[in-house]
DNA sequence: CTCCCCGTTGCGCCCAGTGCAACGGCTCTC
DNA sequence: GAGAGCCGTTGCACTGGGCGCAACGGGGAG
């Protein structure tokens, strides 16, 4: 679209390639020298490109905050909506969009279900973390050592006859969930409703967020629910993908 | 200096501090909404920035890709040479940079002592990982699976009376060198020179190469040597930080 | 000392980037 | 359901700024 930005973009990829005199730059792209030199000094000038002691040009350290910043301020809930839509619309059961904050999950995104018998939930509502199945996906991303630490910290209240009660068994859970992709919820926090939950991926490969559908017990039982994790997971990947920007 | 480009920097960076509609962008920026269409365009072709589904824009996953590119692509020697000319002018003695490489150490820039009895190496030369101050620093921080991987099928030769001959006893040693944050080498590998070493690190804090300070035995012993670590630290810090480009 | 290489700078041309204004799809309101 | 307002998009004419050229200068090699 504009030239001259293009042109910068140009070089600054190139550089990617390694280390580059100014003549080697201005080649690169097709460029008199003078203008190569009006390009790198602006893109040195705001940290994009660094100068060696040398003479030669580099990739510099703006980018790496940049990049940092960047995954820090992606908004998991705009990219996931029309996929989520799309999801409800297939199955009809409710969905969920949720992530970790505090030691809890929290429900940042739902679709109704079209099913008459309804289970209550809505935005903004908080979940424990050993308690659902978007929980146990989001703590099965944890580094090894910082899921063991968290494991230990949390309480283990019986909220149903099938709720986690004990640090172990929910790492041993957890671990399965690593193994398989998925995690399962068959009642154990409210008696009434089950739920599988997958996850969702940032750029750098870590968990950001989990995606689940629920289901009242008496509307679909687990195996009906097991059916439904390949279009889950399709999901989550697409919306992945989309959050990836494509590249990366 | 270009102001087109200059412009399409100041977007970029902005929306490192969340994603932004059209006008917003443009109004962060001071121009009109349609120069601002026009340079978030470019960058959208290239990657830079990416269009979430509610049209606002955010930082793209070519950020990612190129960060990542820029670390492989950075040539520390060109870097750390006035530095390391600096310190050999201050102190000298012999001053080496290495790098690991393949399971063993790599000196790849090295400046001549100016006494009259020199140690001999060369550029290029290189040393085992087990027996030289360099590579203790260097092994010291890969990851502790990795390092007792690594620790577990080097060989261990008795190159002098002092050398480490076990896995144990190195990974012992290793855990002290990243405690204090440099290494020693009495003797270890030649019975006459002995070595002082401090990491170097990149931009995301793991260390990259390794800067020492040599001295045949008869012209310094261990202790006039640990002397000179505060000096060494101060290069590498140096070098660690222009390597950084000074943002990151 | 001269030559050569390469980064730098001043200059004039003209193209490309700019702001304006009109368009159109969307949502919200009455 | 019509109108209003918001916001992204597009076509256009102007001119400012980006462009290539050519000359300068410093450092290294022969």
């Amino acid at each position: 679209m504009t030239q001259t930005v293009d042109r910068a973009l140009v070089i600054l990829a190139s550089l990617a390639e390694g280390p580059a005199s100014l003549e080697q730059a201005a080649n690169r792209i097709g460029v008199h020298k003078s203008t190569a030199m009006r390009l790198l000094r602006t893109l040195e000038e705001h940290g994009f490109v660094h100068r060696q002691p040398d003479y030669r040009y580099r990739l510099g350290g703006r980018l790496f905050s940049l990049a940092q910043l960047a995954l820090e301020s992606i908004d998991v809930r705009v990219v996931a909506a029309p996929h989520l839509a799309a999801l409800n619309e297939r199955c009809g059961h409710t969905v969920h969009l949720a992530v970790h904050e505090d030691g809890e999950v929290t429900y940042v995104d739902k679709l109704e279900s079209r099913y008459p018998v309804r289970m209550y939930s809505r935005i903004g509502k908080r979940a424990p973390l050993t308690a659902s199945a978007v929980g146990k996906v989001l703590l099965a991303d944890l580094p090894e050592a910082r899921r063991r630490e968290v494991a230990e910290a949390l309480e283990y209240p019986a909220y149903t006859a099938r709720s986690i009660r004990t640090p172990e068994a929910l790492l041993e859970e957890l671990a399965q969930v690593r193994e398989q992709g998925w995690a399962v919820d068959r009642s154990e926090y409210e008696e009434t409703v089950n739920c599988v939950a997958v996850p969702i991926r940032g750029i750098d490969g870590r968990v950001i967020a989990a995606c689940s559908i629920s289901t009242p017990t008496v509307v679909a039982p687990v195996g009906t629910l097991r059916r439904l994790i390949p279009d889950l997971l399709d999901t989550a990947a697409a919306v992945s993908l989309e959050y990836g920007g494509g590249r990366g």
